[in-house]
DNA sequence: CGAATATTTGAGGCCTATCAAAGTGAGTGG
DNA sequence: CCACTCACTTTGATAGGCCTCAAATATTCG
């Protein structure tokens, strides 16, 4: 139900409920969280506050003193290099942790960005430190969600050195299929706010060649695309395309359930 | 005294007492462990075995138990392509974590290997995990790695993405140059045991081009590499070309202090 | 409806890959 | 000690993927 509503407004409502159902669904299923741990974190998350499309949470180079989890919408966490040209190490739907480097580190090296109308919630680092102390199911979550992101990074790392164009976008839209849970019998569908622009960002590529491998994919067959909406009507073709393996984004997996 | 007897010999020497000084001062570094905690986790170090070169800790796909602790000798972290392509998400140096992931983890997603005969702790998940849960100062190290090991990492989608292949190779040359502590006065000096071949797996490159552009580095006056040594003449210059910053490496930098 | 933003098209060029083979160096065995 | 082998490095020539520059078309939003 929450799914389903979610799937084609995710990016411009604001339903605080039914997002922070989300969250905490997304940190309790790696089943590390006890049942009070888990309302704890829900009230640490009661003040949400919304934000313009294309708006900077963190600067490039900044200390940044808030973890921002997202409820609604999408961002993106970049760097920039000297001459100019950016690269997306991240993309953000609701129920993501942007930034959970600010738990412990002060400067990031990378900034994070807001990409649609968003809701955020803004945690300070001493209170999520004081959380992680006080519940360690909370603090094991973090490391979890940490380990789990370093897993996907190594994952982009081999799509960026090692991919073709189309296949990194075929790779890109399978992940976001699956981090979305938008997958129904081979099919997926979700809305889908992103500029080819920030594609390219996200690929490393310049729009112009996004373009061209978008348009080639719609003749594939593999992608439909119509107002802000993505149709992918061939799953299991479009992930042998990319090469794509949902298995490193460890979704619906109670993991390391023998702890302690 | 530690440092300059590692430079030279660091890929093919066993010496246990200085490699464990090396990691727990790696550890230490970051300023979350209390003395009773650095000695728990030497005492979990006690037993390293000798590895060959070329040989796989965990291949693609398994399931690891143990998490790998680099005391001499270099390793990485790899993934393939269905087509047959190898990318390196990390270089392991002596005093390094291969792969924290396993902490939580069953799968990874990638493989570990070693690059050049090494010594490696081979460190059980429960017992890391006992470690962490018993000693909240190591978990908190853990969680510390794994953070910093995510900005590395997001610095690195930067240089594939964005870089061209002579920038990714001054970056890449410049970040181990730092991991290595190999600085002195603008200058750097280091043991490099990689072949052409294994670097261009690290830059998302062909071996043939690493070549060229290392030959161009020479002509530079950027790189002078003779019998597995590497001096970098002019660290500075060789920065700005590769666009590094040292900062994400989170070297010798006392963080969260203010933890608890 | 009009301006700004985003997508699409076209042509030409550069960076890096591919294919092929020669040179170099370290380790091995006779 | 020297031929031999294997792995690594180097060189050359060609091809291709993606970029750059430029401009037209389509879409969004106030």
């Amino acid at each position: 139900m929450i799914a389903t509503h979610r799937l084609m407004h995710s990016f411009n409502r604001l339903d605080v409920d039914d997002a922070q159902e989300l969250i905490d669904t997304r940190l309790w299923q790696c089943g590390l969280l006890s049942s009070h741990e888990r309302h704890a974190l829900r009230d640490a998350m009661r003040t949400a506050k919304s934000v313009p499309a294309y708006t900077d949470l963190i600067r490039e180079g900044d200390d940044a003193g808030n973890m921002f989890i997202m409820l609604s919408g999408w961002a993106c966490r970049y760097a920039t290099t000297n001459a100019g040209a950016r690269q997306l190490s991240a993309i953000m739907v609701p129920g993501d942790v942007g930034n959970l480097g600010s738990l412990m580190l002060d400067r990031l090296g990378y900034g994070m960005r807001t990409l649609t109308k968003a809701t955020v919630v803004a945690l300070p680092r001493q209170r999520a430190l004081a959380l992680a102390s006080e519940h360690p199911g909370i603090g094991r979550a973090f490391t979890w969600l940490s380990l789990t992101e370093n897993a996907i990074l190594s994952q982009w790392t081999l799509s960026l050195g090692r991919r073709l164009s189309i296949e990194r976008l075929a790779h890109f839209l399978c992940e976001l299929s699956v981090r979305l849970d938008a997958e129904r019998d081979n099919q997926s569908r979700f809305a889908f706010p992103l500029t080819q622009e920030t594609i390219a960002d996200m690929l490393g590529l310049t729009p112009i060649h996004v373009n061209r491998k978008i348009q080639q994919l719609r003749a594939d067959g593999l992608v439909v695309d119509v107002d802000r909406t993505m149709w992918l009507p061939d799953v299991a073709r479009l992930r042998a395309l990319g090469g794509f393996d949902p298995g490193y984004l460890y979704r619906n997996e109670p993991q390391i359930t023998e702890i302690m």
